[in-house]
RNA sequence: GAGGGAUUAGUGUAAUGGUAGCACGAGGGUUUCUGAUACCCUUAGUAAGAGUUCAAAUCUCUUAUCCCUUACCA
């Protein structure tokens, strides 16, 4: 069988540029040159993830270089904050750009002088119109614009005043330079679009030292070129503006012949991710985050890679997630299911076991005292991780008095609840079998104690040796449990997902009012086993320094940065399945 | 009322004129000291119509639907 390598369209355009020598000696891979773009005016988000994904993959395959760079074109909107957090993002995803850091400021110096080039070729002019009299004048869809009175102004005029927008002689919204391509074009974008505009705002690296700012069209793809980038990944709301991309480099190339011919990259445009009942809307986040509706960036309800990273999720499951939804053209709705999915997968194999009682209800063995020994505590082994052999076993205490969860006993179970009711017997998990006798209430009806026996002869939940008869006795289920008088209190908070509809703000226009309210709940008094801090040397150990769990038939959870020695706080960063839950919901 | 993109099982994604596959989901089963995991089985598709061709998911045309574009944001 031959195995066929699947390539997505953005390869197989690659591909073909490789062999037809495009970019360099043909068959030369390490040309291939790409970058992740971010503006640093907010945290990235899981969207950001498959951009960079997308872009760092192809040039790791190739053997070609991949950059960041800061697209710091509007000092109104950035921060040195959000510089440092989507450097942590992306060292947390385990993406390594080539050589420093870039930053879109650099390069102001170059294209200020490209932009003079072009008023000298009359194509650019300053315009003195207001914001309004630009978008009047635009036009609107299906009809052409109108030229603006400045248009054909003098060469010497255009140059003069855009020195002076540079030294910061001229307000904001006074002026602006524009390129000279035609207003009658049917994509609006290039009705003669603005280059710069005035911004006396102080710039986060260059401080005050321009007082002019390239908008992202006629930026954007020079830093590409000035880089040297080959292929310039970006979303589909950007195919309109190629013409513009292509159009302002070969502006700069127009009189130019040889070696003084910028380069000339390629913008190709993707589709970018959607996920059900998230919105990856910054402003929305930002929205979130200002009115605190949630608990910062990183609130694990969020799905900016910072919120992940605090929910517990590995860059590895967020890799493999967006490594299977898939480059194409396609506005595809991904289900937020698969996430969760790509999470198990990774956490099944390297989670480490531990056992911990979110609704905890007590279970007490009224035989365990027969022989004399009611404090009697023992140990009882326990696999760290069945997936994986060499994570070794530690040793939990065992004693009269445990905690089992309040949904595993039942007054009145119906035939298929494998758990605890009075007359049933259950395994409890690296324990003994209990059999339920008895069963004690409060005034209000809830379920305070729990009776049980227990049998000798299952302990470590072994089978018990078969009777007379020949037959092995059988449960059915098994449960978790925490010996009540030797366990950690901890807070553990769980989640749901943040926005109750599939497309939020999609029916209303306000994001806000398809939030969930009960997106958040916060359980105190949960009780986990003693040794769950406990790392065994022959357990694996995190590289971004969380501390993860599989508690055995709840969920992966892990410590949050609010923990103190004196107060654990856990995450749940996702259930396991549950086909019983599942089942009865119907 | 313009321009630019897109449309393949429920979802996502392959097949680039020559057998419509895969994954997830869903349903069922086996195994099991996690109702987890693992394994097995089943499930269902080329938006509609026309044309070109020996042959069309693929090329052409028409229609429908969806997304993007009317910032001195990126």
């Amino acid at each position: 069988m031959t195995e066929t390598i699947q390539r997505h369209f953005i390869q197989q355009i690659i591909d073909a540029d490789i062999e037809s020598g495009k970019w360099g000696p043909p068959g030369d891979r390490s040309v291939i040159t790409t970058r992740f773009p971010p503006e640093p005016n907010g945290y990235l988000h899981i969207g950001h993830a498959k951009a960079i994904h997308i872009s760092h993959g192809i040039a790791r395959e190739y053997g070609g270089k991949f950059n960041l760079r800061f697209d710091d074109t509007n000092p109104a909107k950035e921060e040195v904050e959000f510089v440092e957090s989507i450097k942590r993002d992306l060292q947390w995803l385990g993406t390594k750009w080539d050589g420093e850091v870039c930053f879109a400021s650099d390069y102001f110096g170059q294209m200020y002088d490209w932009a003079v080039e072009l008023i000298e070729k009359e194509l650019a002019y300053v315009d003195e119109s207001t914001p309004e009299q630009i978008r009047e004048m635009r036009g609107k869809v299906g009809e052409a614009g109108t030229d603006s009175p400045f248009r054909d102004r003098p060469i010497s005029e255009s140059v003069d005043l855009f020195a002076k927008m540079k030294s910061g002689e001229i307000e904001n919204g006074k002026m602006v330079l524009r390129a000279k391509i035609g207003m009658d074009n049917t994509n609006l974008n290039m009705r003669d679009p603005v280059m710069y505009r005035v911004v006396n705002t102080p710039h986060h690296r260059t401080g005050d030292q321009w007082h002019i700012y390239p908008m992202y069209d006629w930026a954007h793809g020079l830093e590409d070129s000035i880089e040297g980038v080959t292929h310039s990944l970006c979303s589909l709301e950007f195919q309109d503006h190629r013409p513009l991309y292509d159009w302002f480099i070969d502006a700069i190339n127009q009189g130019r012949s040889g070696d003084n011919k910028i380069h000339h990259p390629q913008q190709i445009e993707f589709s970018r991710l959607a996920i059900s009942y998230t919105n990856m809307s910054k402003r929305y986040m930002r929205q979130l985050v200002e009115e605190n509706r949630v608990d910062g960036w990183d609130d694990p309800r969020m799905i900016t890679l910072a919120s992940f990273r605090r929910r517990g999720y590995t860059p590895e499951s967020i890799k493999d997630f967006v490594t299977g939804v898939g480059v194409t053209k396609f506005n595809a709705m991904t289900d937020m299911g698969r996430l969760e999915g790509a999470l198990r997968d990774d956490l099944n194999k390297r989670a480490p076991r531990r056992m911990a009682v979110l609704d905890p209800v007590k279970l007490i063995i009224t035989n365990w005292g027969d022989g004399g020994d009611v404090d009697r505590i023992e140990q009882m082994d326990a696999i760290n991780n069945p997936e994986d052999d060499t994570a070794g076993t530690r040793q939990i205490p065992f004693g009269k008095e445990l905690w089992i969860e309040r949904a595993d006993f039942m007054i009145d179970p119906p035939k298929k609840f494998f758990r605890l009711g009075v007359g049933r017997e259950v395994r409890l998990r690296c324990g003994y079998w209990v059999k339920c006798h008895d069963f004690k209430q409060d005034g209000d009806g809830n379920i305070t104690e729990v009776h049980c026996t227990y049998d000798p002869n299952t302990r470590g939940g072994n089978n018990p040796p078969p009777d007379e008869e020949g037959k092995v006795r059988k449960v059915k289920g098994t449960i978790h449990w925490v010996d009540a008088h030797d366990c950690i209190d901890a807070e553990v908070r769980l989640f749901d997902r943040l926005y109750k509809t599939e497309k939020p703000g999609k029916e209303t226009g306000d994001h806000l009012d398809d939030l969930n309210e009960d997106s958040l709940e916060i359980r105190t008094g949960c009780k986990l086993e003693k040794t769950f801090q406990s790392v065994t040397p022959d357990e694996p150990q995190w590289p971004d320094g969380i501390r993860r769990f599989q508690f055995e038939r709840t969920g992966y959870f892990c410590i949050d940065k609010d923990s103190a020695d004196a107060k654990m706080v856990l995450n749940r960063t996702a259930t396991l399945r549950d086909s019983w839950a599942k089942k009865h919901h119907k």
